[in-house]
DNA sequence: CAATGCGGTATTATCGATAATCTATAAATC
DNA sequence: GATTTATAGATTATCGATAATACCGCATTG
């Protein structure tokens, strides 16, 4: 079907970066190169390519002969990309009105699913839908740099690992999905100024029930260092 | 004196990048690993992990066994890219204020720079210095992960390129200079709403006046492709 | 005992060579 | 003549091995 990519480099890329994701490597986790390569059955070269990657997607940091760790995120920088976040989606949504019909179909599939997943307990799929959702926004703007920024701050990585804390946490999401329904309710009569109000409310409304939990990398941070 | 940082890779990486920033690779240009190694006396490896390097900064393209080559931008991509940096130094400046003394004299010394520099018909130093300026007013807002994103824009490369193209248009930059001047003083007076102001009206003039210049990789892109 | 210097080991950085894939040209088929 | 297939050359992707560097423990020294 796509585009076909039987690169190694990128296999092993998505390899590690799911394993980040899935919190298997935690923040602070020593990536070497060699054993990567041997579990992956591959040799050092692609490793390090995938590395240099993830680097660059602010994932993993490398030190000169001192190898790659995986990064941590303290709150003070969760905050600051939600203020961005912010900031983005607020001029996307400005911009993008009016939506073309097609668009705002999809927003709708996506929020039926977010809604769908919640009432079922899929938080997983609750927070990919979700997120979906803001991606669309944002790309509705059409403006391709500011999606490229948007995703540069990798909520889907984000988001999955949020919305379990917050749900552990005890906070009940059904406030968060209404939100989105009226954020589509004024995108559906034209009044984009009204929706971009609602998305900022409705993230700084997230940075402040966020804010007294534990920061994110909290647990992961005093490991001992796993040998060999 | 800083980091010394001898390897390799960082080298390769810096010298296709000026080289690029300067032009002799102008957009389109094919980027042979082998040819590349070749003239640097290193191995194909460094080169490769440079040119992924250059790649996530979004100045080259590479395709799966098809080579790199050097990306062009063209004038609708340059315009999304001015109305992100509108949207970041805005809110950087209004977040940023009141800003402490010895940033206020570093932005003053900035100006001065790009004053002087224009006066001895310095372009190159004035560019330089004028980006200084706008990146200590992002950095000033204390958000990195919104200095990132302004760094991935990578103004450091663009205005060189700009300046060169505005004067060559014989437009005239005195009021380009003076309009720092303000922004610094509303800065002083600790007006942060006003400053920011200026300073979504100074970039998008910068806009309207590059607008009717022809797009930057224009006079590249219809290139012969040169060969070995 | 603290500080310093020296090996030994683990890991990264780089190399040189090989395999995989693309592009262009030419032969073959209809 | 047009289209397809085969082949050669060029380039990228990957490999296996070597060189360079950092980390750790231990001995030495003051």
């Amino acid at each position: 079907m796509g585009i076909h990519r039987a690169c190694m480099r990128d296999q092993v890329r998505d390899r590690i970066l799911s394993r980040i994701l899935s919190g298997e490597y935690a923040p602070g986790t020593r990536l070497k190169e060699l054993s990567l390569a041997a579990e992956c059955g591959v040799s050092q070269a692609p490793v390090r390519e995938a590395l240099r990657e993830l680097e660059a997607l602010g994932l993993v940091e490398c030190e000169r002969y001192r190898g790659t760790r995986v990064r941590s995120a303290d709150a003070a920088e969760l905050r600051e990309a939600y203020e961005l976040r912010v900031l983005l989606e607020e001029h996307a949504v400005q911009q993008a009105t009016p939506l073309c019909p097609e668009r705002l179909e999809r927003l709708e599939a996506e929020y039926q699913r977010m809604q769908q997943a919640l009432q079922n307990r899929a938080m997983d799929e609750h927070a990919e839908a979700a997120i979906a959702f803001h991606r669309l926004l944002v790309e509705a703007s059409g403006n391709r740099t500011v999606l490229a920024a948007w995703d540069n701050l990798h909520w889907q990585v984000r988001t999955r690992v949020a919305v379990q804390r917050l749900v552990r946490a005890g906070v009940v999401l059904d406030e968060y999905v209404s939100a989105h329904r009226h954020i589509l309710d004024q995108l559906k009569a034209g009044k984009g100024k009204a929706a971009s109000r609602l998305v900022r409310e409705l993230l700084q409304s997230l940075i402040e029930r966020m804010a007294p939990l534990e920061p994110l990398a909290a647990a992961a941070q005093g490991k001992k260092k796993p040998r060999s």
